[in-house]
Formats: structure tokens, C-alpha cells, sequence
DNA sequence: AAGAGGATGAACT
DNA sequence: GTTCATCCTCTTG
């Protein structure tokens, strides 16, 4: 069943962004249904996280979404070329996301693959943040789409997939710069021995923070 | 008005 | 391991 709004509304996004585990993903493009459970997340959160968007509540035309009461989407392009999917999460106000990096296909495969350019139901269908969106044709035009809506042509729903705590992997977020403390994080979230969820963990030997 | 750079992925050597 | 595709957003002048 779909995902009621106060799911979304709670202040912890790090418990969030392990709930969302097991959940999963439905697009419904020009009528053509895909869905992926989620077995990937990492949160980010505002105003201290400097690998944010909104880092220090910066309010800006891309970032306005994340400061939205959460349950939407958070869509925009990384490097040009992906469509980077998050799902907004707190109160009014307060700029936290749930980025999601990799689902586990359920529906619409072939539709998936032809997407995909690829013929083979394999992991890089939809191991990475811009691979499922892909897969799933999820674009920034979905920004601030209502996911608790079971209308919605993208939404989440709740399928009684049961994810145990002790099966999820927590590490440090990946493709962070030189932003100090903040890379070192654990607010990635995996599930444990799952071949759909994206690269290993990132190991930082570097001790040399700001 | 212009320029830098990014929560990535694919195709290279 | 390296390169680069590709474009929007934000910063600076």
C-alpha cells in the first residue's frame, strides 16, 4: 500500500533514509508501469551537512524543494547528463533528503532495459543513482512530484519487503570532495549481500580534516 | 555576461 | 586508473 505523507514528515532523516529500505519505487511513464524495491539510500541533511544543496540553509531556485514540507520528490541534474532522485523528508523548512542510489527491479524490466540500451536483466540495469532514474524515466521534470500519492505517476509504496537492521551496511556517502568532517558521515545505507545496490564502500585513509 | 564545477557513468589504457 | 560527455546552477564581475 502507498506510503502515507507522515512517513515523510519526521525530523530524522537518517532513520528515514534506513526505513526506505525494502520500499518501493513506482514510475508510471506514458503509461508504462516500473518498480524497484530500494536497496540503496544515503540522507542528507541541512543546515551542518556540507554535502547538501542546502548547506547552511542555502535557499536558491534548485534547492527551494528540499526546504518543502517532506513526502515530494527532489529531482535535478548531476553532471550534465543524470537525474538525480531524492525524496524530501521534515518538516516545512527544514532541507533534508533521502538520495536514492540503487533499486531492485520489480516491474516493467524489458521496458527498463530498452531504456537502458542494455539486453540483459543484469545489476548495472539500475545499480546507481543515474541508472535506475534512467531505467525508470525519471527526470527533473518530476521535481516536487507527491509520493504519498498513489495518483502520482511516481510514488512509494509499502509492500510488506522486510529489511532486518542488522542486514543494512552503513559507510561514508559517496563522490564527496574536499568538504571535511561532512565526507566522513556514515549516512549510507545499504542492504546487506543485495547484487542491485552501487559501488563498495568508499575507504578514506586521509585523517587530515579542516 | 561569462566561467567553473558537480551527490555520475561509460569507455577507454 | 583516466578521460570525457554535457548542461544546469551558482558565483563573480
Amino acid at each position: 500500500m502507498i506510503i502515507s505523507r507522515s512517513f515523510y514528515t519526521r525530523s530524522d532523516v537518517l532513520q528515514i533514509a534506513k526505513d526506505l529500505l525494502g520500499k518501493v519505487l513506482v514510475s508510471s511513464i506514458g503509461g508504462i508501469t516500473t518498480s524497484g524495491i530500494i536497496v540503496e539510500t544515503e540522507a542528507y541533511r541541512a543546515p551542518d551537512d556540507r554535502a547538501c544543496h542546502a548547506y547552511q540553509n542555502k535557499r536558491t531556485e534548485r534547492t527551494e524543494t528540499m526546504f518543502k514540507l517532506g513526502g515530494i520528490a527532489y529531482v535535478y541534474i548531476c553532471y550534465g547528463i543524470h537525474h538525480l532522485f531524492n525524496v524530501v523528508t521534515g518538516e516545512d523548512g527544514m532541507a533534508h533528503a533521502v538520495l536514492i542510489r540503487a533499486v531492485e527491479p520489480l516491474e516493467g524490466k524489458s521496458v527498463m532495459k530498452s531504456r537502458r540500451k542494455i539486453t540483459q536483466i543484469i545489476p548495472s540495469l539500475t545499480n546507481g543513482p543515474g541508472k535506475f532514474t534512467e531505467a525508470m524515466s525519471i527526470t527533473k521534470d518530476h521535481n516536487a512530484v507527491e509520493l504519498f500519492n498513489a495518483q502520482s505517476i511516481i510514488h512509494i509504496r509499502d509492500m510488506s519487503i522486510s529489511v532486518d537492521h542488522n542486514e543494512i551496511l552503513t559507510g561514508p556517502r559517496v563522490g564527496m570532495g574536499n568538504i571535511g568532517e561532512s565526507a566522513l558521515r556514515p549516512w549510507r545505507f545499504r542492504v546487506k549481500n543485495n547484487k542491485w545496490t552501487s559501488k563498495p564502500d568508499i575507504v578514506k585513509y586521509e585523517a587530515n580534516y579542516e
